[in-house]
DNA sequence: TATTCGTGTGGAACCGGTTCCTTTCCTGCC
DNA sequence: GGCAGGAAAGGAACCGGTTCCACACGAATA
């Protein structure tokens, strides 16, 4: 591998010279512009990235920490992130991490100090005091996907109105008896949107005066979670709720798949209504509040890299849309 | 942020001892270790990795080249690599990669030769001569999931085992219409196990003389995919086959929900196999290939960290055995 | 007692870039 | 003709680590 004293010898100058030639910044004439170019062509020279950084001060990479991808939410976000980090010449390291586990801890206490990364990117963490502290006390830039917190950017869907929305538009067809399927009795299993949902559900009902029927059946955002849960809320031919909100598409049609087994017709006898629209969606006509997790990649990349080129600039917050998409899994009340 | 200069100020020693003190190699007497780490630990000093890499040439960082992380497998074989790295400290920069754009060429004329990754892990891409000399003549080890090539270490599944024996088991039970859906007439469009899928598939026909039935659906190996597909396969009640492999899962999962409702009934006017033993598989009672994704992933960085740590050790391919999991989606021909 | 050897430590070079500062040269203006 | 100022280029310092080499010291060996 060839290094840019090897250019500067091909091309006759010095390396101060041969950088300032192909970085493009301060001055150089054309004719050597050019013969420094022809060298480092010759030579097929690449600057070494850590040489770079290490007299920068930059990285040109932006950590990413998130959640398993086996989710359609996450892995559309990723996708996102990841055409916009590479459109802009920043490399993406990527983190998984599992809920409370201790890889978490030498996450924020070695990898990010250690890694000079320009910015990090943490999508569903709710980080603890002393995590935000330390991130903070790092003075990069931080955008948050999902939680807010107070002096850092970040971009998120309002949970709670997704699923309120949902909800509101049962109510409208006249359901009186509705639940919700994918909460957790136990709240470290639920994801920071998704306990906003179940909120989100509530509220809902409350406001129409029906918070008497809450009914929050437990399962995991997934398919076979809204499968299993639902099978149970719905085996009861008596006690069954005519409508059920999904805490994602995913256990919404987990649920519809159960619904189909069981021989209860959506939506005539059952409304079901999903929050995400899934790239499933569609094909099982699936009612749902519509998020774009892919755009809410390069919106996370938009407020990152507005913070790196101007760090006073003020934090931001981009609250994404949601919109209902009727399709023909909700029905008026019989 | 402190450097090791302070630390070493602090403790009263050269940056030299201190930097023995901290990596534990080198004579360095027991109390001044220990005063070292001491100072290391009042200053929260953590090393600058580009200095770090710059220095010793390692970048203990691995570069990982996958397609969109948005079907099961590639999530699951994701995780299992992130799992291993981060094990062993390493660190990953993710590049996904969409077939045959300009952004591959950058990736490899650029961004590989840049960043000095200690290894690269490239899954399900079949890189051009010139790629793969690039890539060599970098001298990096090379590890590669999916398909093989000469001078790198590769972990696969068989694919075409796999959709053979996917296919034996229909034809042991009997039947002799037998469709693929999740072919492509465009083979650019298909991933290359898919393809090895195709040719699993036609293999088993021909062994059992029934190469003129082959039928090949058109379909993204996704769930609606093999829905539409399905929905076009099954809707001639006359010429329709008695039974269906997948090219995986998801196309599987799509065509069963397809048969349901044309309200054919499964398995016993119609047997459907899959390849994979997707997540959902078990949910929908679907006989199926099993492979492992996940610990593909820990075998990849099996592979790559054996090449890292003794670069002339023999290149190794792995292939991973698959296995059929019989549920109740295949049955007798009538 | 002189030599060797194993420890412990510091100075300095080095990895491969970028950038500050200085010098030289040339053009334009008073 | 003298001087200011801008363009072009090189020398050297610097980023923050690691490691080679030299040196000092005490104990063991000849």
């Amino acid at each position: 591998m060839s290094t840019i004293a090897d250019v500067a010898a091909r091309a006759g100058v010095s390396k101060a010279t041969a950088s300032r030639a192909l970085s493009g910044r301060g001055y150089v004439s054309e004719s050597t512009r050019q013969r420094v170019a022809d060298a480092a062509d010759e030579l097929a020279y690449v600057a070494h990235s850590s040489a770079t950084s290490l007299a920068t001060g930059r990285t040109q990479t932006v950590g990413v920490i998130m959640p398993p991808v086996d989710r359609w939410y996450f892995s559309e976000l990723l996708a996102g992130i990841q055409e916009s980090l590479f459109a802009l010449d920043y490399e993406l390291a990527l983190y998984g991490i599992r809920e409370g586990s201790e890889t978490r801890e030498r996450l924020f206490d070695t990898v990010l100090p250690g890694r000079r990364f320009d910015g990090i990117i943490a999508v569903g963490i709710q980080p603890s005091a002393q995590e935000l502290e330390r991130l903070h006390r790092s003075e990069r830039p931080l955008v948050s996907v999902g939680p807010y917190s107070e002096g850092s950017s970040a971009v998120s869907i309002d949970d709670v109105a997704a699923a309120r929305i949902a909800t509101e538009h049962l109510i409208e067809l006249g359901h009186t008896d509705i639940a919700f399927v994918g909460g957790s009795s136990d709240p470290d299993d639920l994801s920071f949107g998704d306990a906003q949902r179940v909120e989100g559900y509530l509220e809902a009902l409350a406001a129409a005066g029906l918070e008497a029927i809450a009914r929050i059946a437990d399962a995991r955002p997934t398919m076979p979670g809204g499968y299993a849960a639902a099978v149970e809320l719905l085996g009861d031919r008596r006690g069954r709720p005519t409508a059920l909100v999904g805490v994602c598409d995913e256990a919404a049609i987990g649920a519809m798949i159960a619904a189909r087994r069981l021989g209860i017709a959506v939506p005539t006898e059952l409304s079901i209504v999903g929050v995400d629209d899934h790239q499933h969606a569609e094909m099982f006509a699936l009612t749902t509040i519509k998020q774009s997790p892919r755009e809410q990649g390069h919106e996370a990349v938009r407020l990152l890299r507005q913070q790196i080129d101007h760090p006073d600039s003020p934090r931001e917050r981009t609250v994404t849309a949601s919109a209902l998409v009727v399709r023909s899994s909700t029905a008026g009340r019989r």
